[in-house]
Parts: C-alpha cells; structure tokens; sequence
DNA sequence: GTGGTCTAGACCACA
DNA sequence: GTGGTCTAGACCACG
C-alpha cells in the first residue's frame, strides 16, 4: 500500500507521512476511511511499530488523521489548513534550494515549469478544491 | 555577504553551498572570482572552519568552485551541468513532498505556479542561459 | 442530554463522569432523581454499555449515585465529601500544570483569575454550598 | 534539577516538560540558558534517553527550547504565546473538571480561589509580565 | 482488538 | 561532544 525505502536518507517516519499525505490527495484515502492499524502497518512493511506510531502521531497533530481510542485511526473529514506563515516560509526556502538545484543539474526555466505541472498533475492539485 | 541560521534545522554546512550557489546565479559572485578564505568566513559568520571548508569540498565535487594552491578558492570558469538521473530523481521526490505541504498548507495549484515563477525570477533563472 | 466528545483525547467513561457531576452540580440532576438506565444511554450515546457502566461503577464508588438493585441508579441524597488527602495533591498539581499551560498561552493573573471565576459561576459553585 | 516521580501515571516525559516550563516561569532557567544534555539528564534523573529526547523535541514544537546543532539545547530568548483558540478551549474544559472535582472533594468557592492564588504566586506568575 | 508509553541499546550526521 | 532516528520488546489503558 505504502512505498517506503529503507536506505533512503529521509527519515522512515516522515517517508510514511508522505505517502499517507499523497494517497489521501489523490483519493486512495477518503475523509473517514480507517488507516490500517499500527501493528498491521507494521507488518505489511516490515517497519518497527514505534516508527508508525510517530508518523501517525505527526499527522494527527496537523489534524489530518485522528484517532477514536480502542477503534482505530481515520482521516479527518474536514481539515482546514489553518494560517502557518514560519512553515510557508520553510517551505519556500526548501523550494528555493531545489530550484536552484535542479538548474544546476542542467534543467531551464521551461523544464523546470513543466517538472512541477507533471508533479502537480500527479498529485491531483488542481484548482477546484483547496 | 552570506546569511546564515544556526537555528535552522538545516545544515550550517548546506547553508552555505545554498548561499555561494545562489549568489553565483545572481551574478553576485561571478565565474573567476575569488572566494574569501576559509579562515576569513570562519570569523565573519562565527562558524567553525571546518564546517566551512566542508561546504568548500562539496562546491569543489560539483566543479562549481575549484581551488588553486597558494592562490585561493574561485568560481569555475565553465561550469557545464553532469547528467545524473539519481540525482534528479532525488530532486523531484524532494519537489514532489514540498508541492503536498504547500497544498496542504492552502495553496491551491495557481498560488503554487504563481510561487514557482516568483522564486525562479528572484533567481534570475531564466530560458536564455541553460 | 449528555456530550460525548469521541474525538476528545479524554477516556469516553470520564466525560461521562464528568457530565453527570456537573449536572448534579448545576441542579439538572437533582438528589434522589433516577439516572437513565445503562442500557438507555448506551442507545442515545452510541456508545458501548460497559463504558456507561464503567462510569457509574466509579460515580458510585465515590457516593454520588446509588443502585437499586431492580430499581435502576439515583442520585444519592446525602452526599458527603470525604477526607482525602493524595486526591487533593493530585488535584493540586493538575491544577499547577494547567495554570503554566494558560500562562504559556498568553494569559496573564488578571485573566486566569477571571476565567477561574467565570468557570465557577457556570458550574454554580459558591460559598453557601458547601 | 527536576523532580520526576516514575510512579506517576502521568507520563514522564510529560512531567519532565512541566518541571522545565516551570524552572523557566520561576526564573531558575534564564532566556539563553543551556539546558543538561539529554544524555547527562538521562544519567541524573535516571531515565532514558528517548523520553529526555520526547520531552525536548515537544518544548522545541513548542518554541520554548531551541537547539543549535552539536552546541546543545537552549532556552529561547523571545518565546511569543501565540494565538491558539483549541488549546485554550482544552484548558478551560481541563480548568472545569478540576474545578468540578475540588468541590467534590469539599473546598468551597473561596477555598478554591485561594488555591489558585497560591498556586500563581508559587509560579511567579503576576501581571507584569505577559 | 486499538493506540500510548517506556526501556535498552544501537547507529548516524553535525559541529 | 551534541541531538535525531530506529529497532526490539515490554507493559498499560481503553472500548
């Protein structure tokens, strides 16, 4: 269900943050819809059960999962963003960095547009729902 | 001439690569130009030397900067971008996580290409020099 | 008749407890008056029944409601604090804890002692009462 | 340096945030002071190095500790509340329990509200400084 | 069954 | 030296 890479240098739990983020943009995982649990998880990746649990608890804290304790973990139906103007700027410094990256790596402006359409495209981020 | 956070949760050492690379595509530090010594920005940003010539050593693998004995460190005169797929993939993973938190912070596909364009033009990335 | 937040980090069977307390307080429930059954509560909450029991064992083990058996569950009229000494140094620290969390928000004396009044009134405590 | 009792059902690593929220309330960690390592609070308070690490990491969210990579932990010099209607509102129901249940234990109103003066003087909390 | 906490011990990147 | 991550295995409260 979930692609982690076990060598990759990004840390397991935020690898598996993303990749509930991304299923849940895409419509893998609807508002409401249980997540498997911790111990399944756990399993069916072959991750210690202390590494879901933090990824979970991270999404929770930002409101995108939540738990009902003794029944399981569930996508919230209704997140809201909620105004975050230090992470805006982290993030903007992070996009700045890869940009500067990819041209670097040989990639021009127009390359580099379409790179984020596909990606965005991937994604699902369109117009309609934010 | 170059800032840097310590309390950033990145790398004072990446940092530094992010802010000598973006000052060469500014056209702040132009190619020939002689870098100040490792020393000398050691007590201008009150950062241990070693981890300024740590971001030396890695400007030097990408061939962006090169360093002449008894002379000095400057930027590479012709600096041409390497294939390398692994790295580019890295990229757009990386490109891909930072679209979903910027999504998830609020913006919606038009704010993002809109952010996009901004960042490359703060830059001056354009079509023209790639 | 009673809120039961599923969501809330708080365990099912405290807020319940918490509920009834305070309806006993603000007189919606008034001493001798019968409690809905287990049964009843577990429909109109949708909540499980060994929760609802779960609750009113503790109420019960602390006097402030009564079984009879065949009979169903009351309020007691009598209820009499008692003596209880680590309950109190319990409380006391939660109540440290909390003060340092509101201060932390924001809150200076002025405020907190307001929000503490405020919040007693609502519950209907004064000082005839006890 | 910070009291933590392992029979607590609070959690320890909840109690360790407690002891340093309130160490920096009563002024005996100042604004730019460093705080123990996790190793060396591990060895002090005997406990392990995770849940020092879980505490640390919660105050660093927090914004009242920062780090400063491979110098330590510092207490911040500019903590700003920071709007936050959600917690308050958890306050205020944690607020109301604890009320509900130091009647139940038999202080009346002008009881409690001595508590509670008491309380903020021991924390040094006054009006002069938020 | 569920998630929450804790320990012991290990490895890594950073400065 | 510092903090950050991960595993293995354990215990507990809740429903």
């Amino acid at each position: 269900m979930f692609k982690i890479d076990q060598r990759s240098s990004i840390p397991i739990y935020q690898q598996l943050i993303q990749e509930i983020k991304q299923a849940i943009l895409k419509g893998i995982l609807q508002p409401g819809d249980k997540l498997p649990s911790v111990r399944e998880l756990s399993v069916q990746l072959t991750i210690n059960p202390n590494t879901i649990q933090k990824s979970y608890q991270e999404l929770e804290k930002q409101k995108i999962i939540e738990t009902l304790r003794g029944k399981g973990t569930f996508v919230t139906t209704h997140y809201k963003p909620g105004e975050d103007k230090e992470k805006l700027d982290r993030l903007k410094e992070n996009l700045r960095n890869t940009l500067v990256e990819t041209y670097y790596l040989g990639l021009n402006k127009d390359e580099i547009m379409q790179l984020v359409q596909q990606l965005l495209e991937e994604l699902k981020i369109g117009e309609g729902k934010s």
